[in-house]
DNA sequence: AAGACGAAAGTGGTTGA
DNA sequence: TCAACAACTTTCGTCTT
């Protein structure tokens, strides 16, 4: 009898399932499938603090809901009987700035309607975790108070800050996959996300290689224990400097590649450089590089052998 | 015919004078 | 601000299966 209190994949059934904590996600062992994305953010403040109080200051947390365009604390310039104290001059300022304000701040409240809108129907498509997504539009929220939006369409903003939320995360997508989400070019998404970031003064770490396998190992329908030994190999690589400077992706990928020829899953180079969003040439030069700096040629000898094995079975047939 | 391999030229971004 | 640079891409020819 099966308790009823065990989760199952509802694709294929499995109990066999891979709960990961900090990126909100619950991944099926042996269909790949991304199950439930409920994301609690354990992550810490990011802002950038003096250094001196930034050791002890660091929040945990999200803050207020930038999810509503304006928190629910909108700040107006006084009507009329604010100003019986003042001279006529003072009163014509006044009016001139609550004149102004109303102007700037609803122009920037209806850009933010739209824009949230836009960053929803992007995450959702991408399926964002939700804090992540939140992130995404505080991000945004601040570039737009600041007037970065400015010369730029509203789309390339929220891509940028959507991109720059899931970096912050650990939940890299590729450029490539918010790009089709969004239908803004990758290099204006790369732009943007460089701009604001630097303006806003958000420090992103470089990305984790190991952050992309899953995704890519799931969408190639690879078994996890390929999984597994990618991440193997890459923590490897690390160890010995050998993805410094590299481009995450192209690692994640070649990685991929050799962890699915010694699993005897073969992919083809070109259908794994597809999802990674990477050349196959790329693939070719970090697997070269894997391959000579890693001793991986035990692995590779048994793959070999494997292959005669399989031709000689092909020979025998024939016959 | 398809995949793997590698050379060569081009692209966009970073860095340091 | 400009040039050198490193990583990556595009393109193409060749070899292997």
């Amino acid at each position: 009898m099966q308790s009823m209190y065990v989760k199952r994949c509802p694709e294929c059934g499995s109990v066999n399932l891979y709960w990961n904590r900090e990126k909100g996600e619950i991944i099926c062992r042996d269909c790949g499938l991304v199950i439930e994305e409920k994301m609690i953010d354990l992550g810490r403040e990011w802002r950038e603090l003096d250094s001196e109080s930034s050791e002890h200051r660091r929040r945990a947390g999200a803050p207020l809901t930038y999810m509503q365009f304006d928190q629910g604390l909108g700040t107006e310039i006084g009507t009329k009987k604010d100003l019986f104290s003042f001279g006529s001059k003072k009163k014509n300022k006044f009016f001139r700035l609550r004149k102004w304000q109303q102007r700037v701040s609803t122009a920037i409240e209806r850009n933010l309607k739209l824009a949230l809108a836009e960053l929803r129907r992007v995450s959702s498509y991408l399926k964002i975790p939700s804090a992540v997504e939140a992130e995404a539009s505080r991000i945004y929220t601040l570039a737009a108070q600041k007037g970065l939006v400015r010369g730029r369409s509203m789309e390339s903003v929220v891509a940028g800050a959507l991109y720059a939320a899931c970096r912050r995360h650990d939940v890299p997508r590729t450029l490539d996959e918010i790009a089709e989400a969004s239908r803004i070019d990758k290099k204006e998404i790369g732009r943007t996300y460089r701009f604001i970031t630097r303006e806003l003064g958000i420090t992103i770490l470089p990305s984790n290689p190991v952050d992309y396998i899953a995704r890519f190992a799931s969408t190639l329908g690879l078994k996890p224990e390929t999984q597994s030994k990618a991440i193997e190999i890459i923590e490897k690589a690390q160890k010995i400097e050998l993805t410094s400077g590299r481009g995450p992706t192209g690692i994640a990928a070649a990685a991929l590649y050799v962890a699915a020829l010694i699993n005897g899953e073969k992919k083809t180079q070109r259908e794994v450089a597809d999802v990674a969003g990477v050349t196959e040439v790329t693939i070719r030069n970090r697997y070269k590089e894997l391959l000579e700096k890693l001793d991986l040629e035990k692995e590779m000898k048994k793959v070999k052998r494997r292959e005669e094995i399989l031709l000689k079975a092909k020979r025998k047939k024939k016959k």
